[in-house]
RNA sequence: GCCCCCAUAGCCCAACUGGCAGAGGCAGCCGACUUAAAAUCGGCGCAGUGUCGGUUCGAAUCCGACUGGGGGCACCA
């Protein structure tokens, strides 16, 4: 008879009665039920009612049963509105609900709240394009999330849901940015900036890329100068930089990588020039100031105001010719001026700085390839060995001297110029040091002299925060008739956006509430002045810079978040969401929790402490996109395979930050995983459980609880998918067990004690599938709150172990020895083992490397 | 140009501080059950870890160079 004598119990085996999905049997009796089939939307039809009923994850509820418990709080990004949920949702939440749900398993009380990201341009621009509000389309959007979401059946606290849309959100919002506007960290300037030609609004550096187009629109950001508002993250650039070194390990290495790129500090030194003529000098940050030596002419920025006031004293003809060109300038785009290859253009001021060290006349140039923004928007150009400089040099016949000594070509015949390390020639009292030593020096001297000083400098900007767009946070400011700014009291916060009714949302470049007569025109208070108020809108990343905080005290009246609940229970343990906001998202909000650190509204600085990236889900080797139709939609597998097959897959496809391939995953293969680990616990139910432990398989036993000591630190490495791969395992060897003809099939206690083991920690991947194999077990208390219990040690330990022996680091022998045998005695019976002996013959032993109890090496020679 | 990550079987992936290259899955092949098929169940693994060199008793693992792939920053002074 084989395996299937013990599948089942005899009686039922014998029946040979047909299935019941096959006769359309209504009556469902225990024996019928046992053999139909693994029906996953049976399962979520069963648990979905009794989990809305249950509110298992209600952390209020679970802090008031176990005040005493550890706390952990496990967030994941919350979604942007756009549509349904989709693919990368579905892989984020559940690696997410993943980590949520073991703490639980682990015995703390969990926080795991969910929200909307749900103020955006997406929103506005659906809206204008519907003719529709932008409230109700977002609105509807969280419903269909909603909806998504009660399937999907992350262990999410609803209690606390929060929408970054309502007046009672972005009040806080506006609170933060009155309190960064005293502290001088929310200012105005008139600066040139990114301008989304499509959208109407100004951008974030952070959302231009590196190809020069908007990260939302794709289309090529022009520049324009404009008065606007900036968070004052240079400030804390430093900081942010050197904070990160606490993150490693804990972050992936690509993200601090990132980061550090985008903060991008480089030390150097502030060098002042005198300008004849001119009674303040000209200040050029330089990362070399030891080549200052080589230096033969002075660059500054075009659009500067620097350049325009140099000139301004030249003649008339240079005057012309720099109009000229900063026009030209103005017209490139930001991608022709990014083209590094192109030839340097320029033209001549007709003015002379003085190098400070030698007093040479150094002739001042304006050229594009020097931008406004970085440094002084200056630089004192050194051909030698700068290639920038000596493009330029060359093209513009200006000299070339080297001062720092190397084996290559002269730069001024080979084009090529000398950027590495050497000593320095024909420098002065610089001369003879080597370049690091040389650097030191100058700037000693710089400073006795008074012209310079050791600096470094930044690639980061300011955060510029103000958008032109109607769906967003009102900033609270009023502007009085003599232009001066007047902040919004706190006590009439918030500043509600008003109704759109009369408004034209089309982005025009100005902010549409500033057709808002009604809203717009208000008063001072106090003075009872006429005023306007700002009709610009917050960048939203403003908003979810701390909303973290907010769900520690969603309903929260009075203040934004009470710190007493943050000391409980921030920061965030583990944080999950995509890479593509490794710099946008994750630095805004690690700054803004600096602030309030500073503020004394948190006594951590750093918000996330553990950070998840997940992949992207591809299909074929590609991004997903609707243009080229290669969608895996979320809403269709969802409907195919159900939650749970979805979430075995996205956990077993690889690495969590891996891209998982959707056509090298199987969802099927997962939900016959999950057929196979719910059958065995039907067959479990069916045929009871008889006898004792100790006279169990113990070699299921062995694997159990191998698994129950292994799994908290797979989990805890994210490594999901060798947890899943361990599950199989164990599914696999307890079918076996069942099945092995003389064992006690599905009676056997270590059986039942497998598949309990298998439902608990099905939990993480498979909630309807673990809730059902628990009741089939037999239990009727909820699974998603059990405790795992521990491992029993007596059970990880092997009774004896294969010890390999190799001569010459070759293996010639295995062993079956005692896992505690000792280093002589392994050795001995190493030596003594035939094929051993054989192998070494005549040679000469030279060495007998032994690693009780697993291995030995003997080196013959 | 600067910096970072990765490379194991047809495919996706495992392999603790260097110590038997294989846990798991997909695909494939063989078999059981079936009139047949699906489903289910059982069985089947000689790839020596991208290449070259080094360290070591011993290297997928450590070091160097290279090749291939991916990523970040980039006229940033």
């Amino acid at each position: 008879m084989g395996w299937h004598a013990h599948r089942r119990p005899i009686s039922q085996e014998s029946t040979g009665r047909p299935r019941a999905d096959e006769t359309g049997e209504d009556e469902l009796s225990d024996e019928t039920e046992q053999h139909s089939e693994y029906d996953f939307r049976a399962l979520q039809e069963k648990w979905r009612p009794i989990w809305a009923e249950q509110r298992l994850f209600d952390v209020d509820r679970a802090v008031a049963e176990h005040p005493e418990r550890p706390r952990k709080y496990i967030l994941d990004m919350f979604p942007y509105p756009s549509g349904d949920l989709h693919m990368g949702h579905a892989e984020a939440f559940c690696y997410g609900d993943i980590v949520a749900r073991y703490w639980r398993h682990r015995g703390c009380t969990v926080l795991h709240p969910i929200g909307w990201d749900a103020f955006g341009l997406p929103a506005e621009d659906a809206a204008i394009k519907r003719g529709i509000d932008p409230r109700t389309w977002t609105y509807d959007n969280i419903a269909q999330q909603k909806r998504s979401f009660e399937i999907y059946a992350p262990s999410f606290d609803w209690s606390r849901e929060l929408h970054t849309s309502d007046p009672e959100y972005y009040r806080w919002n506006q609170w933060l940015f009155l309190q960064m506007y005293e502290k001088g960290l929310a200012y105005r300037k008139d600066s040139w900036v990114n301008w989304d030609p499509v959208d109407q609004t100004v951008l974030a550096n952070e959302q231009v890329l590196s190809d020069g187009t908007s990260e939302r629109t794709g289309a090529v950001v022009e520049k324009k100068k404009l008065t606007q508002w900036y968070l004052k993250i240079t400030d804390y650039a430093d900081r942010l930089l050197d904070d990160l070194d606490r993150l490693e390990g804990h972050w992936p290495s690509k993200v601090l990588q990132m980061q550090r790129n985008w903060i991008g500090r480089s030390y150097g030194a502030d060098i002042d020039f005198r300008v004849e003529g001119r009674d303040e000098p000209i200040t050029v940050f330089s990362t070399r100031p030891d080549t200052l030596y080589g230096a033969t002419f002075m660059v500054v920025a075009p659009e500067s105001d620097l350049a325009a006031e140099l000139v301004s004293e030249a003649s008339p003809e240079a005057r012309m010719r720099f109009q000229d060109y900063l026009e030209r300038t103005q017209h490139a785009t930001e991608i022709e001026r990014q083209a590094a290859d192109r030839p340097k253009t320029g033209v001549f001021l007709e003015r002379y700085a003085i190098n400070p060290v030698n007093g040479d006349r150094l002739p001042i140039w304006a050229a594009d390839y020097v931008l406004a923004d970085y440094g002084h928007g200056a630089v004192m150009a050194v051909p030698a060995h700068d290639q920038r400089d000596l493009d330029f040099a060359l093209g513009h016949d200006l000299p070339v001297r080297v001062v720092v000594s190397s084996d290559e070509e002269d730069p001024a015949t080979s084009g090529v110029a000398v950027t590495g390390d050497g000593v320095l020639v024909d420098s002065g009292p610089l001369t003879g040091l080597h370049k690091d030593e040389a650097i030191q020096a100058v700037i000693r001297k710089l400073e006795a002299d008074g012209t310079g000083h050791g600096t470094k400098t930044y690639r980061l900007r300011d955060w510029l925060i103000s958008r032109q767009r109607y769906w967003g946070t009102p900033i609270p400011i009023l502007h009085a008739e003599d232009g001066s700014l007047v902040p919004v009291p706190e006590d009439q916060l918030p500043v509600e956006l008003p109704p759109t009714e009369g408004l034209d949302l089309k982005p025009r470049g100005t902010s549409p509430l500033g057709a808002a007569e009604d809203w717009v025109h208000t008063t001072i208070p106090g003075t009872g002045e006429p005023a306007l108020r700002d009709p610009d809108t917050m960048d939203t990343f403003v908003d979810s810079s701390w909303y973290y905080l907010r769900y520690l005290d969603p309903h929260d009246d009075r203040m934004p978040f009470d710190p007493a609940r943050a000391r409980e229970w921030a920061p965030i343990d583990v944080y999950v969401g995509g890479v593509e906001h490794a710099i946008l998202h994750l630095l805004y909000s690690r700054f803004i929790t600096k602030v309030l650190h500073d503020l004394g509204w948190v006594d951590f600085d750093e918000p996330f402490t553990d950070l998840i990236n997940q992949g992207m889900v591809l299909l074929d080797g590609s991004k997903m996109s609707k243009s080229k139709g290669n969608l895996v939609e979320f809403a269709a597998e969802l409907r195919d395979h159900g939650a749970d097959a979805l979430r075995v897959t996205l956990a077993f496809a690889g690495p969590v930050e891996d891209d998982i391939d959707w056509a090298d995953v199987s969802v099927q293969g997962s939900a016959k995983f999950l057929a196979r680990a719910w059958r065995i616990a039907g067959e479990v139910r069916d045929a009871g459980t008889a006898g004792s432990l100790a006279e169990s398989d113990q070699a299921l036993r062995h694997e159990t609880h191998h698994l129950l000591a292994d799994a908290p630190g797979l989990v805890e490495a994210t490594k999901f998918n060798v947890l899943v791969a361990r599950l199989m395992q164990l599914v696999n060897l307890t079918r076996k067990t069942i099945d092995r003809p003389g064992g006690r099939g599905a009676q056997d206690p270590a059986v039942r004690e497998a598949a309990e083991t298998l439902a608990m920690m099905l939990d993480l991947v498979a909630p309807y599938t673990a809730a059902e194999m628990w009741e089939m077990l037999g239990h009727d208390d909820p699974i998603a709150l059990t405790v795992w219990p521990a491992a029993d040690p007596a059970l990880l330990v092997e009774e004896s172990v294969t010890a390999v022996v190799q001569v010459n680091g070759k293996v010639r022998a295995r062993l079956q020895v005692s896992p505690d045998i000792s280093a002589e005695a392994l050795r001995e019976t190493a030596l003594a083992e035939p094929h051993v002996r054989a192998r070494i013959g005549d040679a000469e032993i030279r060495r007998v490397i032994v690693r009780e109890p697993r291995l030995v090496n003997v080196v013959i020679g």
